[in-house]
DNA sequence: TTCATTTCTTAACTACGGTTAAGAAATAAG
DNA sequence: CTTATTTCTTAACCGTAGTTAAGAAATGAA
């Protein structure tokens, strides 16, 4: 099981020593049961977590609907950024859909880290690019594709998905309902 | 009309005389007249403009098709931060819809201004949280919203846009089709 | 003003996805 | 293993948007 250390030192490999110490004066070690919410839709996520062993969801969830903003697998961090940056309530929950195992710092500590360790600054940008570059993708297959079109190109770029989540969850992620990705499921299968 | 220092100087009170010799230093002004490309899709963009006057587009332009990936009006930032952050090709051109004046800088230079003066560091990294988090918000309305509900809460957020810019590129950005707006403001208006 | 071009609207038709509901399949619990 | 629960599929019906096409309205050019 990768820690986050592990994980940075991939990123600023020379470093290690100074990743093996922030590691243990900052991140907290924490499990999520499968269902478990680590962060609440309506509270403030205050921390970022790596992720070393499971699958978390960002959710917003209004009556029977849910909407799947995004899936986080191991060995990625995951947090409400919306929340982190803006510091407002988080309009979607981080929820455990199976058993996890994560790494978890304060943002205020992270931030108080940029100014002792420059290179932490480099990366929370490139990081920013990263996510931001990654919300406009999504946007743009959002216009520009049909849902099955978004759907066989989610699998080709995540093949382990179908057995990682259950399907109606990615279904809200290409934002349609489990109906309509099984009608589009029976289309493909008689094309073939 | 306002100049890039002017701007600046509302979000950095302080430091008035340092913003107009970065200003002489490193920015040029330009004008572009309407339908006009600034940045042409394929090309690498490599500076930011800041629209003094005027409005762009970004867009997409596939034989007779064409998807606005988002406007430009005066006194904001433009740039294909796709292409500006990554270093590849863009995949948006960035078109004058009316003449424009603006001012630009290489992106190179404005990197370097960020070692020079760490205001700007702190800015930029805003500045890239402040449009990941206007990304994500136009995702979450293309999922959760119907057509008729995002052409609403834009134009409530933008009243003056319809007088600013034709309406096939409203739907465009919509992400519908100009006879689907159509359809849409005559299901309003016999509504009310 | 007149003509040409661009933009907007309307209609007809088609395809796709939402909704509801019912049953099948798979998974979890006892 | 049996039962209960969750997840997935299929069908029927409806509404919305895409497409094509034709004409109206607005805008720009001569």
């Amino acid at each position: 099981m990768k820690t986050v250390s592990d994980y940075l030192n991939k990123l600023i490999p020379a470093e290690k020593e100074k990743l093996k110490f922030i590691e243990k004066k900052y991140f907290v070690s924490k499990k999520a049961k499968a269902g478990e919410y680590v962060v609440e839709q309506g509270n403030r996520c205050r921390s970022v977590c790596f992720l070393q062993e499971g699958t978390m969801i960002m959710v917003y969830e209004r009556k029977d609907k849910i909407f799947i903003k995004d899936f986080i697998f191991k060995n990625n961090f995951a947090s409400v950024h919306q929340s982190l940056l803006t510091r407002k309530p988080a309009r979607y929950a981080l929820k455990a859909i199976s058993d996890c195992v994560y790494q978890s710092i304060l943002y205020d500590d992270l931030e108080r880290l940029y100014q002792e360790f420059p290179v932490f600054n480099a990366m929370s940008k490139k990081f920013t690019e990263d996510i931001y570059l990654n919300m406009t993708q999504r946007f743009e297959s959002m216009i520009t594709l049909s849902a099955e079109e978004r759907y066989l190109e989610l699998l080709k770029r995540r093949p382990a998905l179908l057995s990682d989540v259950p399907l109606y969850l990615i279904a809200s992620y290409l934002g349609i309902t489990d109906v309509a990705i099984s009608r589009i499921r029976n289309r493909i299968s008689k094309k073939k």
